[in-house]
DNA sequence: AACAGGGGCAACCGCTTGCCG
DNA sequence: TCGGCAAGCGGTTGCCCCTGT
């Protein structure tokens, strides 16, 4: 079956040959394509003109860049395709010199084997269940004070428990259209400590990163958290970052009740530094502003699925991208007995593995600009 | 040296989107 | 508003080449 456009005439398909290929790039050099179906007619090739097309944005345009990906790149395209997923087009304009298809002939030859190997699904970007397993094998710790639930007792097996990381703009769009499922079961939370950490806070890192909006503080995090079981909301504050470790303020008033304490904080954070580890750094200290109060509410159209999906691209929070970042960032973390899953891994992942590992290579994520 | 299998990549297919009359 | 056409785009196919046996 030939194109659409070409399907009553004889065309040739397959390879293109040297000659051919000549006779398109004169063609197009000397009067460009305003219509590729008029362009092999014009050019003398017997090729449709979808095919002439494509020959051209993908292996005669005079600015290609041929060869291998360099590693900027393919850590280019690990972090767009994180956020855009196989939109080849969107994370090729990333790309100066390459196309869709390079890209995503990238993509499957190379990179998506890289990544399993790594223990991470291509598609999602998280850890593959393998090694979840693997991460979660030491199970709970009674003498973990992070570990605990709504009733102050060490979490039994069985019981799972959304919970929502949110701004309070999706906090409040919660609230409103997104009620917790029904078969999630009442709060038990259960939080290990895999990494045995504290989050560590830099605030001469943060106050030097070009674009950091909040130099004076150090280190501007506020998170507001909110049980969607026990409808309790409530935040930290993450500037007081003077000391080595974690420092964290409970701005509202962290509550001891349905245990959502500050030792359930403390848990979070915790287990997010582990998670994150080296760019963590770079990431908090950017200056993530979850729930950025002067900032005015997003659009209630914009918290949909499809407009969230893009949000952790700034997750890095550099350039001008900080001050979008993360008018949202919900996560609905689950909390697992039996010694299983306690925490999320796929935010920590997410927003963790963003930066390439840390070390500030961030700069594929400072281009990635929110008109994809 | 011959063959098989796998990987990489160029090209195609078909659906979607955007433009225009 | 609708239909036709062209372009854009992502998924898939198939060929070529390399490597291992």
């Amino acid at each position: 079956m030939g194109h659409h456009c070409c399907s009553k005439q004889k065309v040739k398909r397959g390879l293109w040959s040297p000659e051919e290929d000549e006779k398109l790039v004169k063609y197009i050099t000397a009067h460009g394509h305003s219509c590729w179906s008029a362009v092999p007619k014009h050019a003398g090739l017997q090729r449709c003109g979808k095919s002439c097309r494509l020959r051209w944005i993908n292996y005669l345009r005079p600015d290609l860049k041929r060869g291998t990906f360099s590693e900027q790149e393919e850590r280019t395209i690990i972090d767009v395709h994180r956020i855009l997923g196989n939109r080849w087009a969107q994370i090729a304009k990333h790309l100066p010199g390459r196309t869709d298809n390079e890209v995503k002939n990238f993509w499957n030859s190379c990179i998506k084997k890289k990544l399993i190997a790594q223990g991470l699904d291509p598609k999602t970007h998280n850890l593959l269940p393998a090694s979840r397993t693997l991460l979660h094998a030491n199970g709970p710790n009674p003498s973990n004070p992070a570990q605990f639930h709504s009733n102050g007792a060490i979490a039994k097996g069985g019981a799972t428990t959304p919970f929502t990381i949110s701004s309070p703009t999706k906090a409040a769009y919660d609230t409103v259209t997104a009620p917790p499922p029904p078969e999630m079961a009442p709060a038990l939370y259960d939080v290990p400590n895999p990494a045995g950490m504290l989050m560590g806070h830099d605030q001469a890192a943060a106050a030097a990163i070009p674009g950091y909006p909040y130099p004076d503080n150090g280190g501007g995090v506020l998170m507001s958290f909110r049980d969607q079981n026990a409808g309790i909301q409530t935040s930290m504050d993450f500037m007081n970052g003077s000391s080595s470790s974690s420092s964290m303020d409970h701005a509202g008033g962290m509550p001891n009740v349905n245990g959502f304490s500050q030792a359930m904080g403390t848990a979070f954070m915790d287990v997010t530094a582990g998670m994150w580890t080296t760019a963590v750094n770079s990431v908090m200290c950017a200056g993530i502003e979850v729930a950025r109060q002067q900032q005015p509410p997003l659009p209630q159209q914009e918290l949909v699925q499809g407009e969230v999906i893009g949000r952790p691209t700034v997750m890095n929070g550099r350039g001008a991208a900080a001050d979008k970042v993360m008018d949202m960032m919900d996560v609905s973390s689950v909390y697992g007995g039996a010694g299983a899953t306690a925490f999320d891994l796929e935010l920590m992942e997410s927003c963790g593995l963003f930066c390439g590992g840390g070390g500030g290579a961030c700069n594929a994520m400072e281009q990635l600009q929110w008109d994809c």
